[in-house]
DNA sequence: CATCGTAGGGTACGGCGTACGCAAACACCC
DNA sequence: GGGTGTTTGCGTACGCCGTACCCTACGATG
């Protein structure tokens, strides 16, 4: 059942990030405290933890109160992005063109986003349905496009090359937080885990066929003494990565 | 509130990917049957269709019938997961390295799993804290590893870029169709949606220095007629990825 | 002091996963 | 056939979720 969404509520959400939001009212409630609380959440206990109720037990106000000031859950999504998004190069949108030729631009790049999910694991758990167009988020976009400009990339190139390095490093992130997050949520390390269900596999999956898939288990477990290593497959991947787009590349 | 999870809970789940349930009852529930509804509502309507609830209903069963054949949601989604990794290479661990060279191996193995992805969108909605051990994951994980297997690529690098290029593959198909749904879903095109914001957003967005953002996406948006080109980035990021590989790997 | 727009919040609806425990159907033995 | 123990199926309920609707009560204004 599609329902088109009023042009109006598309414009108010981007008058909402970009800071037109209605004053604090008598109980002192407000866009940036709202955010704020809902920040402090999904830093602490996931994006799942931010709900329109906690958010609203966080600032002593009744959940529904939250709705004066933002449309929906979703807004307060973008809102949290974008704001996070600041973080990334401080508003500098040479930061990245500074550190030297491209290659270390796009690790620098990397690094800033690597940082962003370390620090703020739940922006890997947003899956918004059109890009966020918020002040920051169009300035972290413009600092990373520029670290690729003038290399002799075509303009469908550098959003196309943008796009992998970021895809790249938001999948590692997430592999990486995987593997910690079940270790501290079960109690369980990988190797308590694999150990766990070795008697029930081994039982149970007799097919011939799986050569090489047991050797590279084995290697990798061997080497990481876990089945993947995400922190490698980044730093590895990325270099990878580079390695491919300099025939694209100039200097 | 970490809670070790029993290991006869893990070995279940082992057992009950690889075909050992309970026999049918007397309303002839079985696994295989809620495991066809549960694909059957995933595929139509995506996986937050999928409630317990709601194949229950499709099967004219009440909801809490089903624990009698499947511990929980999740194991539920794992055996969905599994059931519809058979179709990415009917068995045959060696599809993949019969295609020519390696390259070839490696783009076939990257269009199966985008044509799964076509097939089964809510596969990218899954996101098992731990790896799908089931038998027919197994089997498509060996048929993968082959495609890299013999080509001097160490074990740890054979997946390493296996990895890679696999989340490339999920991103790309994720981007596509948030495109594509987020289109059919709102009943308005992207030119459409860009048209109903630019106002507010010219209004808004005054910064001067998104000097290269706003070139790139008038380009981008000029070529594609949308903000960005997910089947393009699909394929120049696979080729830019090869081309990375290619000084790791012999002939 | 009276009025009134509005910020704030209470209640309710329809969804979710699943813990718990009862009822009905079956299998089996006498 | 009758009794009995076990299994299977499911109804109810709990605590969550986002948010629509509507009323209260406050603050500013005249």
């Amino acid at each position: 059942m599609p329902s088109r969404p009023p042009v109006q509520d598309l414009a108010r959400s981007v008058y909402l990030l970009w800071g037109h939001h209605p004053a604090p009212g008598r109980s002192g409630l407000s866009v940036p405290r709202i955010v704020a609380a809902g920040l402090e959440l999904a830093d602490a206990e996931g994006l799942d933890a931010v709900s329109m109720r906690r958010v609203a037990d966080q600032l002593g106000v009744g959940a529904m109160s939250l709705y004066r000031h933002v449309p929906g859950k979703d807004d307060l999504t973008a809102l949290m992005v974008d704001a996070v998004h600041a973080e990334a190069y401080g508003d500098d949108v040479e930061a990245a063109t500074r550190q030297g030729d491209w290659k270390d631009a796009v690790r620098y790049v990397a690094a800033r986003n690597w940082d962003l999910y370390q620090r703020h694991p739940w922006l890997l758990d947003v899956h918004a349905a059109r890009p966020n167009l918020g002040p920051h988020t169009s300035r972290k976009y413009e600092t990373e496009l520029r670290a690729l400009d003038g290399g002799g990339l075509s303009d469908i190139e550098m959003e196309a090359a943008l796009t992998l390095v970021l895809n790249h490093v938001a999948a590692s992130a997430r592999a990486h937080r995987a593997q910690t997050r079940t270790v501290s949520d079960s109690g369980m390390t990988d190797a308590e885990w694999w150990a766990a269900i070795t008697p029930a596999l081994t039982q149970v999956m007799t097919d011939p066929d799986l050569t090489v898939s047991a050797r590279v288990g084995n290697t990798v477990g061997a080497t990481f003494n876990t089945a993947t290593s995400p922190t490698h497959t980044y730093t590895w991947g990325l270099e990878t990565l580079l390695s491919g787009l300099t025939p694209h590349l100039t200097p």
